[in-house]
DNA sequence: GTCTATATGCAGATAGAC
DNA sequence: GTCTATCTGCATATAGAC
Protein backbone atom coordinates (compact mmCIF):
# COMPACT_ATOMS: atom_id res chain seq x y z
CA UNK A 1 0.00 0.00 0.00
CA UNK A 2 1.38 3.47 -1.35
CA UNK A 3 -0.92 5.27 1.41
CA UNK A 4 0.83 3.71 4.20
CA UNK A 5 4.26 4.02 3.09
CA UNK A 6 3.40 8.05 3.23
CA UNK A 7 1.83 8.11 6.45
CA UNK A 8 4.93 6.36 8.16
CA UNK A 9 7.45 8.57 5.91
CA UNK A 10 5.47 11.28 7.20
CA UNK A 11 5.52 9.64 10.79
CA UNK A 12 8.88 9.20 10.84
CA UNK A 13 9.83 13.33 9.57
CA UNK A 14 6.93 14.97 11.76
CA UNK A 15 9.03 12.89 14.90
CA UNK A 16 12.56 13.93 14.16
CA UNK A 17 11.64 17.47 13.60
CA UNK A 18 8.78 17.48 15.98
CA UNK A 19 11.32 16.58 18.54
CA UNK A 20 14.19 18.74 17.70
CA UNK A 21 12.80 21.76 17.39
CA UNK A 22 9.28 21.33 19.46
CA UNK A 23 5.51 22.58 18.43
CA UNK A 24 6.29 26.06 18.56
CA UNK A 25 9.75 25.85 16.59
CA UNK A 26 9.15 22.88 13.98
CA UNK A 27 7.80 24.18 10.67
CA UNK A 28 4.94 21.68 8.20
CA UNK A 29 7.86 22.79 5.41
CA UNK A 30 10.71 21.00 7.36
CA UNK A 31 8.46 18.51 8.01
CA UNK A 32 7.26 17.38 4.64
CA UNK A 33 10.93 18.08 2.94
CA UNK A 34 12.50 15.74 5.04
CA UNK A 35 9.54 13.51 4.28
CA UNK A 36 10.33 13.91 0.61
CA UNK A 37 6.48 14.55 -0.17
CA UNK A 38 4.58 17.98 -0.67
CA UNK A 39 3.48 20.10 2.17
CA UNK A 40 -0.29 19.75 1.41
CA UNK A 41 0.28 15.66 1.52
CA UNK A 42 0.93 16.53 5.27
CA UNK A 43 -3.11 17.90 5.84
CA UNK A 44 -4.54 14.97 3.47
CA UNK A 45 -2.78 12.40 6.11
CA UNK A 46 -3.33 14.58 9.49
CA UNK A 47 -6.08 17.61 9.54
CA UNK A 48 -3.57 20.32 11.01
CA UNK A 49 0.24 20.88 12.51
CA UNK A 50 -1.87 19.83 15.79
CA UNK A 51 -3.01 16.56 15.18
CA UNK A 52 -0.04 15.39 13.49
CA UNK A 53 1.81 17.02 16.62
CA UNK A 54 -0.50 15.24 18.97
CA UNK A 55 0.29 11.62 17.41
CA UNK A 56 4.24 12.10 18.08
CA UNK A 57 3.61 13.25 21.20
CA UNK A 58 1.74 10.89 22.75
CA UNK A 59 3.98 8.40 21.36
CA UNK A 60 7.12 10.09 22.82
CA UNK A 61 5.32 9.73 26.66
CA UNK A 62 4.54 6.34 25.71
CA UNK A 63 8.44 5.58 25.15
CA UNK A 64 8.75 6.09 28.47
CA UNK A 65 6.47 6.46 31.23
CA UNK A 66 4.59 2.86 31.16
CA UNK A 67 8.48 1.28 30.91
CA UNK A 68 9.24 2.60 34.81
CA UNK A 69 5.91 0.70 36.01
CA UNK A 70 6.60 -2.26 33.97
CA UNK A 71 10.14 -2.62 35.54
CA UNK A 72 8.79 -1.87 38.40
CA UNK A 73 6.00 -4.61 38.47
CA UNK A 74 8.30 -7.49 38.18
CA UNK A 75 10.10 -9.37 40.48
CA UNK A 76 13.33 -8.28 41.36
CA UNK A 77 15.08 -6.57 43.73
CA UNK A 78 14.70 -2.60 43.89
CA UNK A 79 18.12 -2.05 43.14
CA UNK A 80 18.19 -4.13 40.57
CA UNK A 81 14.62 -2.47 39.51
CA UNK A 82 16.71 0.76 39.44
CA UNK A 83 19.90 -0.66 37.32
CA UNK A 84 17.48 -1.40 34.84
CA UNK A 85 15.53 1.43 34.99
CA UNK A 86 18.69 3.22 34.25
CA UNK A 87 19.85 1.89 32.17
CA UNK A 88 16.49 1.56 29.91
CA UNK A 89 16.77 5.22 30.13
CA UNK A 90 20.14 5.41 28.74
CA UNK A 91 18.82 3.96 25.98
CA UNK A 92 16.13 5.51 25.15
CA UNK A 93 17.50 8.59 25.46
CA UNK A 94 20.76 7.68 22.97
CA UNK A 95 18.42 6.69 20.72
CA UNK A 96 16.56 10.06 20.85
CA UNK A 97 18.87 12.51 22.31
CA UNK A 98 16.95 15.60 21.85
CA UNK A 99 13.65 13.66 23.76
CA UNK A 100 14.79 15.16 27.28
CA UNK A 101 14.21 18.99 25.55
CA UNK A 102 11.17 17.96 23.94
CA UNK A 103 9.33 16.26 27.31
CA UNK A 104 10.31 18.97 29.35
CA UNK A 105 9.21 21.83 26.95
CA UNK A 106 5.88 20.09 25.91
CA UNK A 107 5.19 19.13 29.44
CA UNK A 108 5.20 23.02 30.14
CA UNK A 109 3.55 24.03 27.02
CA UNK A 110 0.11 23.37 27.75
CA UNK A 111 0.16 21.83 31.30
CA UNK A 112 -3.79 21.03 31.43
CA UNK A 113 -3.94 19.41 28.35
CA UNK A 114 -0.99 17.21 29.41
CA UNK A 115 -2.45 16.47 32.33
CA UNK A 116 -5.86 15.30 31.13
CA UNK A 117 -3.61 13.21 28.92
CA UNK A 118 -1.63 11.41 32.15
CA UNK A 119 -4.81 10.76 33.52
CA UNK A 120 -5.12 7.46 31.28
CA UNK A 121 -1.44 6.34 31.91
CA UNK A 122 -2.18 3.87 34.07
CA UNK A 123 0.68 5.14 36.83
CA UNK A 124 0.26 4.35 40.41
CA UNK A 125 2.15 5.86 42.99
CA UNK A 126 0.83 4.19 46.15
CA UNK A 127 2.19 1.19 44.22
CA UNK A 128 5.59 2.33 44.10
CA UNK A 129 5.49 3.85 47.28
CA UNK A 130 4.93 -0.04 48.26
CA UNK A 131 7.80 -0.90 46.29
CA UNK A 132 10.54 0.74 48.39
CA UNK A 133 8.37 0.43 51.57
CA UNK A 134 8.82 -3.29 51.18
CA UNK A 135 12.61 -3.24 51.13
CA UNK A 136 12.86 -0.68 53.83
CA UNK A 137 11.14 -3.05 56.03
CA UNK A 138 13.53 -5.55 54.81
CA UNK A 139 16.37 -3.49 55.90
CA UNK A 140 17.77 -3.84 52.70
CA UNK A 141 17.63 0.04 52.34
CA UNK A 142 17.56 3.27 54.08
CA UNK A 143 13.58 5.04 54.02
CA UNK A 144 13.09 7.00 51.42
CA UNK A 145 9.73 8.63 49.32
CA UNK A 146 9.29 7.12 46.17
CA UNK A 147 8.84 10.67 44.99
CA UNK A 148 11.89 11.70 46.23
CA UNK A 149 13.89 8.44 44.25
CA UNK A 150 12.18 8.28 41.43
CA UNK A 151 12.92 12.00 40.73
CA UNK A 152 16.19 11.57 41.89
CA UNK A 153 17.20 8.86 39.49
CA UNK A 154 15.42 10.18 36.45
CA UNK A 155 17.02 13.87 37.06
CA UNK A 156 20.38 11.79 36.94
CA UNK A 157 19.96 10.40 34.27
CA UNK A 158 18.39 13.19 31.68
CA UNK A 159 19.91 16.03 32.62
CA UNK A 160 23.71 14.83 31.09
CA UNK A 161 21.34 14.37 27.77
CA UNK A 162 19.31 17.76 28.27
CA UNK A 163 22.18 19.94 29.00
CA UNK A 164 24.60 18.34 26.41
CA UNK A 165 26.06 21.66 24.69
CA UNK A 166 26.65 23.10 28.32
CA UNK A 167 28.45 19.64 30.12
CA UNK A 168 30.56 18.76 26.71
CA UNK A 169 31.76 22.04 26.75
CA UNK A 170 32.66 22.43 29.87
CA UNK A 171 33.71 19.38 30.55
CA UNK A 172 35.39 17.60 27.69
CA UNK A 173 36.54 20.70 25.49
CA UNK A 174 33.34 20.04 23.23
CA UNK A 175 34.60 16.31 22.26
CA UNK A 176 31.40 14.53 20.95
CA UNK A 177 33.26 11.28 21.15
CA UNK A 178 34.00 11.88 24.51
CA UNK A 179 30.74 13.14 25.72
CA UNK A 180 29.34 9.84 24.09
CA UNK A 181 31.42 7.22 26.18
CA UNK A 182 30.41 9.21 29.24
CA UNK A 183 26.84 9.06 28.94
CA UNK A 184 27.20 5.22 28.23
CA UNK A 185 29.36 5.56 31.02
CA UNK A 186 26.21 6.81 33.28
CA UNK A 187 24.53 3.69 33.57
CA UNK A 188 26.92 2.24 36.11
CA UNK A 189 27.90 5.69 37.69
CA UNK A 190 24.25 7.00 38.49
CA UNK A 191 23.52 3.48 39.43
CA UNK A 192 26.05 3.39 41.77
CA UNK A 193 25.74 6.53 43.47
CA UNK A 194 22.03 5.60 43.72
CA UNK A 195 23.03 2.49 45.23
CA UNK A 196 25.38 4.34 47.76
CA UNK A 197 23.03 6.66 48.76
CA UNK A 198 20.68 3.72 49.65
CA UNK A 199 22.45 1.72 51.68
CA UNK A 200 24.85 3.34 53.65
CA UNK A 201 24.05 2.55 57.25
CA UNK A 202 22.94 6.46 58.87
CA UNK A 203 25.55 6.82 60.92
CA UNK A 204 24.17 10.29 62.66
CA UNK A 205 20.21 12.32 61.81
CA UNK A 206 20.36 13.21 58.41
CA UNK A 207 18.45 10.54 57.01
CA UNK A 208 16.70 10.96 53.53
CA UNK A 209 12.98 11.06 54.71
CA UNK B 1 13.82 59.58 33.84
CA UNK B 2 10.71 58.13 31.73
CA UNK B 3 12.89 56.10 29.39
CA UNK B 4 14.94 54.29 32.02
CA UNK B 5 11.44 52.85 33.54
CA UNK B 6 10.14 52.21 30.18
CA UNK B 7 13.18 49.61 29.50
CA UNK B 8 13.08 48.33 32.96
CA UNK B 9 9.54 47.54 32.13
CA UNK B 10 10.01 45.90 28.47
CA UNK B 11 12.79 43.56 30.22
CA UNK B 12 10.37 42.67 33.28
CA UNK B 13 7.90 42.02 30.72
CA UNK B 14 10.13 40.43 28.22
CA UNK B 15 11.95 38.30 31.06
CA UNK B 16 8.47 36.86 32.21
CA UNK B 17 7.49 36.31 28.50
CA UNK B 18 10.78 34.46 27.10
CA UNK B 19 11.48 32.11 29.94
CA UNK B 20 7.42 31.40 30.17
CA UNK B 21 7.72 30.85 26.32
CA UNK B 22 11.46 30.79 25.10
CA UNK B 23 12.17 32.32 21.85
CA UNK B 24 9.78 30.58 19.52
CA UNK B 25 6.82 30.48 21.56
CA UNK B 26 6.91 33.88 22.84
CA UNK B 27 4.77 37.24 20.86
CA UNK B 28 5.84 40.85 20.61
CA UNK B 29 2.44 41.42 20.93
CA UNK B 30 2.14 39.89 24.48
CA UNK B 31 5.74 41.36 25.67
CA UNK B 32 3.81 44.95 24.67
CA UNK B 33 0.57 44.35 26.71
CA UNK B 34 2.25 42.29 29.69
CA UNK B 35 4.57 45.86 29.22
CA UNK B 36 1.67 48.12 29.01
CA UNK B 37 3.21 49.84 26.06
CA UNK B 38 2.80 49.92 22.37
CA UNK B 39 4.46 47.08 19.98
CA UNK B 40 6.70 49.72 18.16
CA UNK B 41 8.49 50.60 21.32
CA UNK B 42 9.92 47.67 21.91
CA UNK B 43 11.59 47.82 18.20
CA UNK B 44 12.44 51.30 19.63
CA UNK B 45 14.25 50.22 22.69
CA UNK B 46 15.59 47.01 21.45
CA UNK B 47 16.36 46.78 17.24
CA UNK B 48 14.15 43.50 16.90
CA UNK B 49 13.32 40.39 18.90
CA UNK B 50 16.65 38.70 18.64
CA UNK B 51 18.39 41.71 20.00
CA UNK B 52 15.59 41.44 23.23
CA UNK B 53 16.00 38.07 23.44
CA UNK B 54 19.36 37.92 23.85
CA UNK B 55 19.34 40.46 26.78
CA UNK B 56 17.13 37.82 28.21
CA UNK B 57 19.09 35.06 28.03
CA UNK B 58 22.23 36.77 29.26
CA UNK B 59 20.81 37.83 32.65
CA UNK B 60 18.95 34.23 32.67
CA UNK B 61 22.48 32.13 32.51
CA UNK B 62 23.85 34.92 35.01
CA UNK B 63 22.01 34.03 37.64
CA UNK B 64 23.22 30.17 37.60
CA UNK B 65 26.80 29.64 36.40
CA UNK B 66 28.83 32.32 38.22
CA UNK B 67 26.97 31.00 41.38
CA UNK B 68 28.11 27.82 41.50
CA UNK B 69 32.14 28.89 41.04
CA UNK B 70 31.51 31.75 43.30
CA UNK B 71 30.35 29.02 45.97
CA UNK B 72 33.40 26.45 45.22
CA UNK B 73 35.72 28.83 45.40
CA UNK B 74 35.22 29.80 49.21
CA UNK B 75 36.79 28.35 52.04
CA UNK B 76 34.56 25.53 53.27
CA UNK B 77 33.81 21.21 53.10
CA UNK B 78 32.50 20.42 49.88
CA UNK B 79 29.57 18.57 51.78
CA UNK B 80 28.36 22.12 53.16
CA UNK B 81 29.38 23.54 49.55
CA UNK B 82 26.82 21.33 48.21
CA UNK B 83 24.30 22.02 50.41
CA UNK B 84 24.80 25.50 49.85
CA UNK B 85 24.25 24.99 45.95
CA UNK B 86 21.61 23.16 46.35
CA UNK B 87 19.80 25.61 48.94
CA UNK B 88 20.81 28.62 46.29
CA UNK B 89 19.49 26.42 43.08
CA UNK B 90 16.11 25.64 44.72
CA UNK B 91 16.11 29.32 46.07
CA UNK B 92 16.03 30.96 42.01
CA UNK B 93 14.22 27.86 40.97
CA UNK B 94 11.62 28.63 43.20
CA UNK B 95 11.78 32.45 42.35
CA UNK B 96 11.78 31.30 38.91
CA UNK B 97 9.75 28.40 38.19
CA UNK B 98 9.84 28.63 33.97
CA UNK B 99 13.84 29.03 34.49
CA UNK B 100 14.50 25.17 34.07
CA UNK B 101 12.69 24.80 30.98
CA UNK B 102 13.77 28.10 29.55
CA UNK B 103 17.51 26.94 29.83
CA UNK B 104 17.12 22.97 28.37
CA UNK B 105 15.39 24.41 25.75
CA UNK B 106 17.38 27.63 24.75
CA UNK B 107 20.57 25.25 25.47
CA UNK B 108 19.40 22.86 22.47
CA UNK B 109 17.79 25.10 20.18
CA UNK B 110 21.33 26.86 19.03
CA UNK B 111 23.64 25.17 20.35
CA UNK B 112 26.76 26.68 18.57
CA UNK B 113 25.47 30.27 19.82
CA UNK B 114 25.45 29.02 23.20
CA UNK B 115 28.89 27.47 23.26
CA UNK B 116 30.30 30.66 22.03
CA UNK B 117 28.75 32.80 24.65
CA UNK B 118 29.85 30.09 27.53
CA UNK B 119 33.64 30.70 26.38
CA UNK B 120 33.57 34.26 28.22
CA UNK B 121 32.17 32.51 31.49
CA UNK B 122 35.38 31.37 33.15
CA UNK B 123 34.45 27.92 33.83
CA UNK B 124 37.26 26.10 35.07
CA UNK B 125 36.63 21.93 35.18
CA UNK B 126 40.08 21.65 36.52
CA UNK B 127 39.58 23.85 39.27
CA UNK B 128 36.07 22.05 40.43
CA UNK B 129 38.33 18.34 40.32
CA UNK B 130 40.81 19.49 42.14
CA UNK B 131 38.28 20.47 44.88
CA UNK B 132 36.83 17.04 45.09
CA UNK B 133 40.27 15.11 45.02
CA UNK B 134 41.33 17.25 47.95
CA UNK B 135 38.61 15.99 49.95
CA UNK B 136 38.85 12.69 48.41
CA UNK B 137 42.89 12.49 49.39
CA UNK B 138 41.53 14.13 53.09
CA UNK B 139 39.75 10.49 53.40
CA UNK B 140 36.27 12.63 53.49
CA UNK B 141 34.27 11.24 51.03
CA UNK B 142 34.84 8.49 47.92
CA UNK B 143 36.25 9.06 44.81
CA UNK B 144 33.78 10.58 42.21
CA UNK B 145 34.39 13.09 39.12
CA UNK B 146 33.25 16.51 39.29
CA UNK B 147 31.65 15.74 35.77
CA UNK B 148 29.18 13.09 37.45
CA UNK B 149 29.21 15.17 40.59
CA UNK B 150 27.81 18.37 39.62
CA UNK B 151 25.32 17.22 36.78
CA UNK B 152 24.23 14.84 39.24
CA UNK B 153 23.32 17.20 41.72
CA UNK B 154 21.91 20.04 39.29
CA UNK B 155 19.83 17.25 37.68
CA UNK B 156 18.29 15.87 40.98
CA UNK B 157 17.28 19.49 41.87
CA UNK B 158 16.27 20.85 38.49
CA UNK B 159 13.72 17.87 37.45
CA UNK B 160 11.01 18.71 40.27
CA UNK B 161 10.82 22.50 38.65
CA UNK B 162 11.11 21.24 34.74
CA UNK B 163 8.95 18.53 35.50
CA UNK B 164 6.22 19.58 37.92
CA UNK B 165 2.91 18.85 36.09
CA UNK B 166 4.05 15.33 35.18
CA UNK B 167 4.97 15.06 39.10
CA UNK B 168 2.34 17.11 40.61
CA UNK B 169 -0.20 15.38 39.25
CA UNK B 170 1.42 11.74 39.57
CA UNK B 171 2.66 12.22 43.14
CA UNK B 172 0.47 14.43 44.51
CA UNK B 173 -2.89 14.77 43.04
CA UNK B 174 -2.04 18.01 41.27
CA UNK B 175 -2.36 19.87 44.37
CA UNK B 176 -0.15 22.65 43.76
CA UNK B 177 0.63 23.92 47.76
CA UNK B 178 1.89 20.43 48.39
CA UNK B 179 3.90 20.20 46.08
CA UNK B 180 5.41 23.80 47.12
CA UNK B 181 6.34 22.29 50.38
CA UNK B 182 7.92 18.92 48.76
CA UNK B 183 9.86 21.22 46.34
CA UNK B 184 11.49 23.35 49.43
CA UNK B 185 12.03 19.75 51.16
CA UNK B 186 14.03 19.01 48.56
CA UNK B 187 17.10 21.52 49.75
CA UNK B 188 16.91 18.59 52.69
CA UNK B 189 16.29 15.24 50.97
CA UNK B 190 18.19 16.58 47.74
CA UNK B 191 21.60 17.48 49.84
CA UNK B 192 20.79 14.25 52.16
CA UNK B 193 21.10 11.99 49.29
CA UNK B 194 24.41 13.45 48.03
CA UNK B 195 26.11 13.04 51.21
CA UNK B 196 25.14 9.62 52.05
CA UNK B 197 26.67 8.53 48.07
CA UNK B 198 29.48 10.44 48.95
CA UNK B 199 30.50 8.94 52.15
CA UNK B 200 29.21 5.33 52.49
CA UNK B 201 31.97 3.42 53.36
CA UNK B 202 32.95 1.23 49.94
CA UNK B 203 32.44 -1.91 51.29
CA UNK B 204 32.30 -3.74 47.93
CA UNK B 205 34.20 -3.07 44.17
CA UNK B 206 30.70 -1.10 42.87
CA UNK B 207 32.74 2.57 43.85
CA UNK B 208 31.94 5.28 41.63
CA UNK B 209 34.55 6.29 39.68
C1' DG C 1 -3.02 10.05 -3.54
C1' DT C 2 -0.22 13.62 -5.00
C1' DC C 3 0.70 17.74 -6.97
C1' DT C 4 0.41 23.33 -8.03
C1' DA C 5 -1.65 27.43 -6.97
C1' DT C 6 -3.69 30.32 -3.82
C1' DA C 7 -6.22 32.10 0.21
C1' DT C 8 -5.92 33.67 4.94
C1' DG C 9 -4.07 35.27 8.92
C1' DC C 10 -0.54 36.69 11.77
C1' DA C 11 3.99 38.24 13.47
C1' DG C 12 8.01 41.15 13.08
C1' DA C 13 9.37 45.34 11.58
C1' DT C 14 9.15 50.24 9.64
C1' DA C 15 7.18 55.07 8.49
C1' DG C 16 5.60 58.92 10.03
C1' DA C 17 2.44 61.92 12.93
C1' DC C 18 2.35 63.88 17.44
C1' DG D 1 9.54 58.91 23.46
C1' DT D 2 5.23 57.14 22.24
C1' DC D 3 1.57 56.38 19.37
C1' DT D 4 -1.31 54.73 14.75
C1' DA D 5 -1.08 52.92 10.41
C1' DT D 6 1.03 50.02 7.28
C1' DC D 7 4.34 46.97 4.85
C1' DT D 8 6.41 42.55 4.21
C1' DG D 9 7.11 37.96 4.61
C1' DC D 10 6.00 33.64 6.18
C1' DA D 11 3.24 29.62 7.96
C1' DT D 12 -0.93 27.06 8.08
C1' DA D 13 -4.42 25.65 5.52
C1' DT D 14 -7.57 24.95 1.41
C1' DA D 15 -9.12 24.50 -3.69
C1' DG D 16 -8.79 22.20 -7.46
C1' DA D 17 -6.20 19.93 -11.45
C1' DC D 18 -4.19 15.55 -12.59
Amino acid sequence: MTSETTEKKILDAARDVFIRKGMDGARMQEIADEAGINKSLLHYYFRSKQKLFEAIFQEAFGLLIPEVMKIFKEEDSLLNKIDRVVDRYVNVFSNNPFLPQFLIGEINREPEKFVKFLQDSGIDPVFLQNVVDKEVEAGNINPIKAADLIPNMIGMVLLPFAARPLLQTIFFHGDSEQYDEYLNERRNTVSAFIKQALTRKPLDSNVSR
